[in-house]
DNA sequence: GGAAATTAGTTTGCATGCAAAGTATATTCA
DNA sequence: TGAATATACTTTGCATGCAAACTAATTTCC
């Protein structure tokens, strides 16, 4: 039997794990400046691309916790980045949207996309188009 | 300004971060059989991989958080997978080791990683392969 | 038309990840 | 040798990730 399948050396998910927290932990310091946390801003991200979102297509395009999300939303609209207001039609919907202020911050998060590729020097743009083909392949699978 | 870098979908840490959660999720049923955690089997497979470490090793092998690390090396040492005894020499140090039941437990383990390949068959081996050396160009710069 | 199933969100309980403060022990160095 | 540092862990407080239970509203379908 060939226990070197068990050395964590060779496990893909320990280093997806590593690099996942460690990126995150890169950001940090990025997004403490516009006082956001790293799944705030997977949020603003998605509202700044699409204006106005469901809460389902929100958790869909992020992939974050519908637990989590929960807090992180009324967290955001203590903030006044975000408004949420219940769907006429449907109770059961609510509608997310950016306020001035959450469309504001945008100009601000513009520059962190190419700060973050600074430090990560070792990574070129041929690795980086070859590991989100590669992880989207990971992706399909889940 | 070209605001397409602030999307979603152009964020490798995104992508990581959703591959990274997702295949801890497919461990998840597979752990569950022998009772273990992900953070529990990573530390299992660096003292499988190593059967005699301090916790300062065994926190920069597994990249597991200290404060996180002291609870689940607590419960681990309940449910009699390992124990932990003071250096005779310098008290500040622990020794972690394997009981035989923690040992034991490897060979109930050393299917996981074949049927975690069953759930990614989009993933081939050289995929994994160019996956690993992308990762670490990661892991370098961090 | 109304019970059953489905959908949209929230709440709860537990397990981390993380930073920072705290404790105990060792080591350095003036 | 004794104060200042450094090392090894633990504790604390907060922010998720996750599964499961729960509420409320809507849709299906007999």
């Amino acid at each position: 039997m060939n226990d070197s399948q068990l050395k964590l050396e060779n496990q893909l998910c320990h280093r997806l794990y590593m690099a996942a927290n460690g990126i995150v932990r890169s950001y940090r310091p990025l997004l403490e400046a516009i006082d956001l946390t790293y799944p705030q801003y997977v949020v603003m991200m998605a509202m700044w691309e699409h204006e106005k979102l469901t809460i389902a297509s929100l958790l869909e395009k992020t992939a974050i916790d519908g637990g989590a999300m929960t807090l992180i939303l009324k967290k955001m609209v203590a903030k006044s980045l975000l408004d949420i207001v219940k769907d006429e039609h449907d109770k059961r919907k609510k509608w997310v949207t950016l306020t001035a202020q959450g469309l504001q911050l945008k100009s601000q998060a513009l520059q962190i996309p190419q700060q973050i590729r600074c430090c990560f020097p070792s990574v070129s743009t041929e690795d980086l188009k070859q590991l989100t083909q590669l992880l989207d392949k990971i992706l399909v699978d889940l």
